[in-house]
DNA sequence: GTGAAAGCGCTAACAA
DNA sequence: TTGTTAGCGCTTTCAC
């Protein structure tokens, strides 16, 4: 692997050319900069991005930490972050923290420590996520898909309130009553909205609220089934579930599959998240679909804006909306 | 963000015995080890990792490189690859190529160009596919999933070819006849497996091949569903279909919807590697499953082994089984 | 317009 | 055992 140095003696100038060719500044000579260039050409020579690093203090990457790769919810947004990022310049690196804020915590450290020049998050705790790792060192950090009290920082957001609010009012006025909720962990800002949005229908339209018939999951499959499983063993079952999250849904399907239920004349229900299963299952599931490549897509606008612009500009919030797509299971 | 030399004025000692303490070397005294450990710990220090990778050559980065971040087969390989390869102290960064070669290449000189001290790839071309970029340089190289013909790498893959004799021989068993063949891209080398084994299957079961049943698609959704309407628009149109991955099964599924074919009594079908919705539709699907995370977890333990072992081995190659699922789809 | 030289934060000889 | 020093490959003053 050829350095600068390898460079400047084939080429027959100084390193300092060298580099002041690769980076495009004007100071060179037609002719020099002609050398150069076959030089480079000559020997396959590539920069090394560790040095440049340590030298610029700018890596040219950017961190995404996301829950879980494992959702596909996730991977859109991770999807539309490379469009963007690399369409700039970027190098992506991605990361899960498993919803464990001591894993989030170690991959910001690591994050710093690879001196990342810009980071996008979907917080594993709205409250405890901490991004003052980053934060301290001047790194811009955009929250997507989550929110973090207290934080003051740019985020893209889907307002999943309304979305669920919408969802519930939809079940409702298909005559459902007895409406359960299946949710994700409490101490998630999208799990909380759903939650708040699901409340504020049934309150709105008189409809009784019954606590036992809300239940807290973690987003996963398993929790889907589990939760499931509870609410349809119910002495007195409801008639129509709201579910929180696409991975989830698939878990409560599968569990009324094996209750051999008939939807939507035995349970009726509604899966947050769309995904393209939903349409092919029998009956298709009604979902809120969720823009999750505008939200990488923005999140990752506003990065790019944050590194490269003004730093002390006001944070930003963005919340995009989610939209109900009705098909057969309620 | 404070260096070794805030730590070394700090403790009073000097930078190589902070070093030392942080690289855990012997000949540290007990007395000085506290007193940097003390200001480590008071000053908040983080190694910097560009500087270390700089001066050592090692980053402790695993590049992963797959054709497209939104199969979740690739993204159960890249969730497998993450444990192991975190479990080891290394960080994986994760690029799709999208089945370009020209993008592969590029990250691949984006990996060297910053030091990764490993890479494991799904090719996008069994023969194109060129590694040298990062071989040249003495980076050791896995290829996962798919081959790469005159290559001298460890590779851990699937025996897709039995996968598909299997389901073709299956298919047969249950008297199809006009079996169609909807394939991935020709120079994938997991497609290419996959036609030999539906060849094997059909000729040695004394089934006739129609050229004309053999389709290539791109292994994404939209080529599944293109695909699926030529071949269910055909005049003579086949009884059975054998399709190549878990995305275009979703595509062709989608189709024969729209068509409101019965499965499996007008049209029934088996697809490649195995995914939750399949056995969540109606009729379940049947599939063949692939050992995705073992994949993932073969194909780091062998990287592993190459980083930090003897670099002259001889290439491994471990193919791993794919098992048919038997549902209801034929 | 060009080159010499300092230094980014760290590790690893080499001295003491 | 500890400290001094020379770089890793690059960018960027500062002279010329």
């Amino acid at each position: 692997m050829p350095g600068i140095k390898e460079i400047a003696d084939d080429a027959q100038v100084s390193i300092a050319t060298v580099s002041r060719v690769l980076n495009g500044s004007q100071s060179v000579s037609e002719e020099l900069r002609a050398r150069v260039m076959a030089s480079v050409q000559k020997l396959g020579y590539q920069p090394n991005m560790v040095a440049r690093s340590l030298r610029t203090r700018r890596s040219f990457v950017i961190g995404v930490v996301i829950p879980t790769i494992s959702n596909p919810f996730f991977t859109d947004i991770v999807r539309a972050v490379e469009d963007v990022a690399h369409q700039a310049g970027y190098v992506v690196t991605i990361h899960s923290s498993d919803q464990d804020l001591a894993k989030e915590r170690r991959y910001l450290q690591v994050l710093r420590r690879r001196m990342a020049d810009g980071v996008i998050i979907a917080v594993a705790d709205r409250e405890a996520s901490d991004m003052s790792p980053l934060t301290a060192d001047g790194i811009p950090v955009v929250l997507v898909d989550r929110c973090l009290e207290g934080a003051s920082l740019d985020s893209v957001t889907v307002d999943t309130k309304r979305g669920a609010y919408v969802a519930a009012e939809h079940l409702i006025e298909r005559g459902y009553r007895r409406i359960a909720f299946l949710g994700g962990p409490r101490h998630v800002s999208t799990a909380n909205d759903k939650l708040e949005g699901y409340r504020q229908a049934l309150k709105e339209h008189g409809v009784p609220i019954h606590d036992e018939l809300i239940l807290f999951g973690d987003y996963t499959e398993a929790s889907g089934r589990e939760l499931g499983r509870r609410v349809l063993n119910m002495p007195h079952r409801p008639d129509a579930v709201l579910v929180a999250n696409n991975v989830m849904t698939l878990g409560f399907f599968t569990v009324v599959r094996e209750y051999g239920l008939r939807v939507p004349h035995e349970i009726a229900f509604i899966g947050f998240d769309d995904r393209q299963w939903a349409s092919l299952v029998t009956p298709p599931v009604t979902m809120i679909d969720q823009p999750t490549y505008d939200l990488g897509r923005v999140a990752t606008e506003m990065l790019l804006e944050r590194m490269e612009g003004e730093q002390g500009r006001e944070p930003r919030h963005q919340v995009l909306p989610a939209r109900l797509v009705v098909r057969g299971s309620c």
